[in-house]
DNA sequence: CTGCTACCTAAACTTAAGTTGAGGTCAAGC
DNA sequence: GCTTGACCTCAACTTAAGTTTAGGTAGCAG
């Protein structure tokens, strides 16, 4: 089995090819300081080509609702910003469940509600804790409602 | 028992205490189509007091992760667009409840991909369907690599 | 009469995550 | 020697879901 050597520098446009995301939103990252880059004569971005890792990161963080922002802060904290090893993987992978696990449970207790809300065919106006999560004046004095027209 | 009677019309005012959405909000979703409302003759807004009941929807519909456009076609594809009956609702929470359900699955499945990566230990920058769902061009001639630094 | 409060309109501003456009450089191929 | 393609910069534009601001009205209390 032959070791094959990938280059070591790669263009954006090469970057977005196997990143599959923009050059323009490459740029913008890079604005953000999310991404670095080096420049050769011709003042052409060069990537090292681990960079393909961090911005694929980034797509699964965004996908899993964290905005730039807090990835930029992520990545800030990782040891090194240039090369992510698999520990910084292991440690961003667990918390990011986290943050998945804590998204999905909230999905899950708005659909039970849901199911709630249905089952009793509630609607009321005053009472049902899904249509009126705010409502305080509604609770006292009228009672409640049902909605059967 | 007495049966108390509410005011059949209610101010922007008052509608925006009732539900917790702002009175520029309120207006926002007038401008919309999303709420519709009469004048005093002071020019004030008058809104049925059903129109609560609308506005808590469109809360609802938000957090199951609807657009407002997206909205305002659920509503107006209601038949009665001004008074929304519990068949209304049970179709509509129906509806909704099948939407989280996709949202919870996609989540879910990004979590397992998260899982499967990191027991694997993968973080191949070539063959990772999580890190790598649109590279074509590094899954040939260059080989599986191994973040082992 | 004065002030207060709730309301009105229209337009501009905000944030996120980019995209689009205009105008310019550079190296390669024919 | 010209054209083409990939790249560069900077500024303006886009969408969603509102918020903010400025300036104006209507009715009630004292």
């Amino acid at each position: 089995m032959r070791k094959i050597i990938m280059p070591e520098w790669i263009s954006v446009g090469v970057l977005s090819e196997r990143t599959g995301v923009s050059v323009s939103a490459l740029h913008f990252y890079e604005r953000k300081g999310l991404i670095k880059s080096q420049r050769n004569t011709s003042n052409h971005r060069q990537y090292p080509k681990h960079v393909i890792r961090i911005v694929s990161l980034i797509q699964v963080a965004q996908r899993t609702g964290f905005s730039l922002e807090d990835i930029l802060l992520e990545l800030e904290g990782l040891p090194n910003r240039t090369r992510v090893t698999l520990e910084d993987w292991e440690a961003l992978g667990l918390r990011w469940q986290g943050e998945l696990e804590r998204k999905i449970t909230q999905l899950t207790e708005l659909k039970n509600m849901m199911s709630d809300c249905i089952g009793c065919g509630c609607l009321s106006l005053e009472r049902c804790r899904l249509l009126n999560p705010y409502d305080e004046l509604g609770a006292k004095g009228t009672g409640p409602q049902r909605m059967t027209e």
